[in-house]
DNA sequence: TACCCTGAGCAAAACGTTTCGCTCTGTGAG
DNA sequence: CTCACAGAGCGAAACGTTTTGCTCAGGGTA
């Protein structure tokens, strides 16, 4: 049905060759490029990707492997990335793992099964067999927000553990020596990192280490924060400030505030998703993690493997993090 | 690099033909499917969805066009669409049309290039002159959440005024008679349809139809939402009532309450996100679209017109949303 | 015995491009 | 005048599958 170089050779009489010059920047004459382009508006013509893909071995496509579509860290960094390679040419699959290892491998052979010249991925866990079917075609992997093992890849990574730090500074300025956090099972890189980061923080501020009870692994999903929340605030001694070390936790610490209105009120730094911040009154500080710059990093990262340097050692860059400080009767509330 | 065909004709001496039916549940021998699978094994073979593809003129594979890739109302619909799709053996390609025509009208024949079987859109705009170069491959299209014009796709929309004017009934209920509705321009679907639906109920509940200033067309921004929640509580003589018109004015309208806090509380229905609704106190009442059942009819209808009946008139369907009452204080205070 | 059917396999022709050689101009340098 | 070379074009061979005919053996039916 749809129309075909034969299609425009039967109404210009060129040959495939020369047709296919037209569409690459060949040398074709100026008065032949003319009547293939208007053969192509007659027939309205579309290139098929696929049948060039299969041939030149590059589809100029790249795959977006992401551990969960339904996060603004997620997409804010995917938009920023396809503008980019858009610019530089390439169009861009995206497919969601939501959560799960399996659907994640999928996802990977998926892509690979498409031809795509390289891979874009944030990983659900730190393991990811699929990618080594990946090195052995010859296509290139950034992975982003966390490194995969082996340590074949490029990666882009924010440094967790100042993230946090900063935020524990912050409180202990004003004045918070019992502080929590909220955080996630020591398996997930992030969690872990940041989990570290935060125990050396406050050994360095209090002169001791955080108490157990103050820095609770928990499932990472709102009612994880939601749930840690209201455990740290019915502690027989529970902490003047709460730390919390993702966005879901952020959302449920917020959902578990709320419901104990008025009772307690610790001060509060949350992470991520700078919109929420806006909702919450007063408006606690956030760690806001410089996606503009984790896309523009990851993208130069996979364009420079695409463009020949397939040698250069695996490089991972890692990008700081900013915290916004909020309204200061967060912490002054925190301390009455 | 990769291994093909050729590389299991050679090490199983059999031919390509008798491969390719292996792969594709053909009569073959047990004793060779065996031989086959084991050089599978050996070479790490993936059969290439690109030359399958091109030959078979079937990707076995979906595109969704998405007119924001960053909406929870989005990205929830494409998880389940993506689930029963997988189940029935189609990869799905997520593309983002951040809000703008081009990149829609790009995103599209970026689709089309790579030869997908059918196409689910949730367009930017009424109007997708791209979907003509669909149709004319015989690509089928599902529109979802707004009608396309030229109406000769499928599509899966909810009852935008019923919505609306339920919201409408639960204030009235509580006593309001000014409420206002924070909406977007005519041009957008969603926009017209809930601004009918609004001035309807407001009609037939307190005998006379909106106010004007009451019914205010924003951007469709947080910021839109932001502006036009201010501007209603410094009328003359304030709206007691406000019902949101989608997510952006949500979270807009509780920003700015909460930046007037204490001065003005009107009782408030936000719309599609819920798990903002549980962050806000008192919690407002909400506007939740069935998500699930959106994705679930749409996945039917593509894959029907997958399945041959290519003839069948187009088809609307027309799901309903729920209202989710929050706290009785949030009407008590409105009134106040 | 003759017949037809089914299972199992093969060779070769697609699918719509790109790419590799090759030919044939015309042109400017020597 | 010759030669080399670049511009412009062409035919044919890929790319990795599926699909279309075809052959052949075996077995059940009449």
């Amino acid at each position: 049905m749809a129309a075909t170089y034969k299609d425009i050779r039967r109404v210009t009489g060129l040959s495939l060759a020369t047709i296919s010059k037209h569409f690459n920047g060949g040398n074709v004459l100026a008065a032949n490029r003319e009547r293939i382009e208007e053969a192509v508006a007659e027939l309205g013509y579309r290139v098929n990707d696929v049948a060039r893909g299969l041939r030149s071995r590059r589809s100029m496509t790249l795959g977006i492997v992401l551990d969960e579509l339904n996060r603004t860290f997620n997409t804010t960094i995917v938009s920023a990335m396809e503008e980019r390679l858009r610019d530089a040419g390439y169009g861009t699959i995206i497919c969601d793992s939501r959560g799960s290892a399996e659907a994640e491998d999928e996802a990977i052979h998926f892509l690979l099964g498409k031809m795509v010249d390289g891979l874009v991925i944030v990983p659900v866990g730190s393991d990811v067999p699929a990618l080594a079917d990946a090195a052995a075609r010859g296509v290139p992997v950034v992975a982003v927000d966390r490194p995969v093992a082996g340590a074949g890849t490029d990666a882009v990574v924010i440094d967790n553990r100042a993230a946090v730090a900063a935020a524990v500074d912050l409180l202990a300025d004003a004045g918070h020596t019992a502080i929590a956090l909220l955080t996630g099972p020591d398996s997930w890189y992030t969690m872990r990192e940041r989990r570290l980061g935060f125990a050396e923080a406050v050994a360095r501020r209090t002169g001791r280490p955080p108490r157990p009870e103050h820095v609770l692994p928990l499932p990472v999903t709102i009612e994880g924060g939601f749930d840690g929340m209201r455990r740290l605030m019915r502690l027989a001694s529970p902490p003047t400030a709460v730390v919390c070390g993702n966005y879901e936790f952020t959302l449920g610490a917020t959902i578990a505030l709320n419901e104990l209105a008025g009772e307690v009120t610790p001060a509060f730094v949350g992470f991520d998703h700078l919109d929420l911040a806006r909702v919450i009154r007063p408006r606690p500080s956030f760690v806001v993690q410089p996606v503009d710059e984790i896309a523009a990093r990851a993208v130069e990262l996979i364009l420079a493997r695409l463009s020949g340097d397939a040698e250069r050692p695996p490089e991972t860059a890692v990008l700081r993090a900013d915290l916004v400080v909020g309204e200061a009767s967060t912490y002054e509330r925190g301390l009455s």
